[in-house]
DNA sequence: CGGGGTCAAGGGACA
DNA sequence: TGTCCCTTGACCCCG
């Protein structure tokens, strides 16, 4: 059972999310970003190494633009010894690594031009993954889509698309149950007419579900992933954000609900990404809790990291400004 | 120089 | 049909 966090470590001094407005797009501030981003990236994933942290959702801005149209850089051949030198690091320390393309990934859409926005998203952050060399167990996480009046008609629309998705890109989607529209019935009706594995996420299941309880709900999913060529099942770990709206995840780790939800595995194995508002100090907190409970969490830097990556002197300027002012200077 | 409006992109709830 | 929400960081304009 592996641990991560999304996109951003909040303890580090960069971000891998550097990016511009479409309006002042350049060549020149393309590279600039995606450079910046990528040495942020490899920081952030010695730092996960070093802590045991070894689950990591990578932000989807990495290359800014990168599926639209006003981007014709060949980012992929300019980029691609970057690119390979992150793989391989993912590779000799076991790390697992996935992407969660946004809302704007809509596969069932009624609208043709949606639909094919969408793949060429797919295309994008399936390409980092292949430049990567990663095999198919490194993942895209997509929702199903939107409902527009017909469940069936989305559902079938959703198979439909999927169908026709580049084989690259169909080996790493994977479809996450959601918290409003489309709960885990609805992914396993899909599973089982397209073999998309389902990553299971247990607050939306909280949300919405038929009553499954759930550690049968934790069963069923991770029955939908093939275990060579899918890999450990992922999840989205979360909780309620108490006192605030439904659905809205909580900003701490709580030890006990944890806990308690670990029991629901009776022996399953899964890799775990917890979306909780602080990142990765949550991430900390659930390894260390792991520990405790004797539960399997692969020690931090068993193999040797092949690189000795961080603090990285050379890696470029900053292009993040300061958080927050210090009040003299 | 810092605060805050705005940013490629979708869709649903609600009035 | 229009407004607000999700969810979030970061850009960048403007006072």
């Amino acid at each position: 059972m592996k641990i991560g966090y999304p996109c951003v470590n909040e303890a580090m001094d960069c971000s891998a999310a550097n990016t511009f407005r479409l309006a002042s797009y350049a060549d020149e501030r393309l590279v600039a970003a995606v450079t910046a981003n990528l040495a942020c990236l490899r920081r952030m994933l010695a730092w996960n190494v070093a802590q045991g942290l070894l689950f990591f959702r990578m932000g989807s801005g990495i290359v800014p633009f990168g599926s639209h149209p006003i981007n014709t850089f060949p980012w992929q051949t300019h980029f691609a010894a970057d690119f390979q030198v992150i793989g391989d690091y993912i590779k000799a320390n076991n790390l697992r690594v996935s992407f969660h393309p946004d809302q704007f990934v809509v596969l069932n859409s009624p609208s043709v031009d949606i639909v094919q926005r969408s793949i060429q998203e797919l295309i994008y952050q399936g390409s980092m993954l292949d430049l990567m060399g990663l095999d198919g167990t490194a993942k895209l996480q997509i929702h199903v889509g939107g409902l527009y009046g017909d469940r069936e008609l989305a559902l079938s629309r959703f198979a439909a698309v999927h169908a026709t998705l580049p084989a690259a890109v169909k080996a790493r989607v994977v479809v996450e149950n959601d918290d409003r529209l489309f709960p885990l019935r609805d992914c396993l009706r899909l599973h089982a007419e397209t073999g998309v594995p389902i990553l299971f996420d247990n607050f939306h299941h909280e949300c919405l579900n038929h009553g499954e309880p759930m550690a049968e709900a934790l069963r069923l999913a991770a029955a939908t992933w093939h275990p060579t060529a899918d890999g450990v099942p992922m999840m989205d770990y979360s909780s309620q954000a108490l006192g605030e709206r439904k659905g809205k995840h909580a900003d701490d780790l709580v030890d006990d609900q944890f806990r308690r939800f670990l029991q629901e595995f009776h022996g399953l194995d899964m890799d775990l990404m917890l979306e909780i508002k602080n990142k990765e100090a949550s991430a900390l907190r659930a390894v260390t809790i792991l520990r405790e409970l004797g539960l399997s969490v692969p020690a931090p830097n068993i193999p040797s990291p092949p690189l000795s990556l961080p603090p990285d002197p050379n890696a470029p300027p900053k292009v993040r400004r300061a958080k927050k002012a210090v009040s003299s200077e």
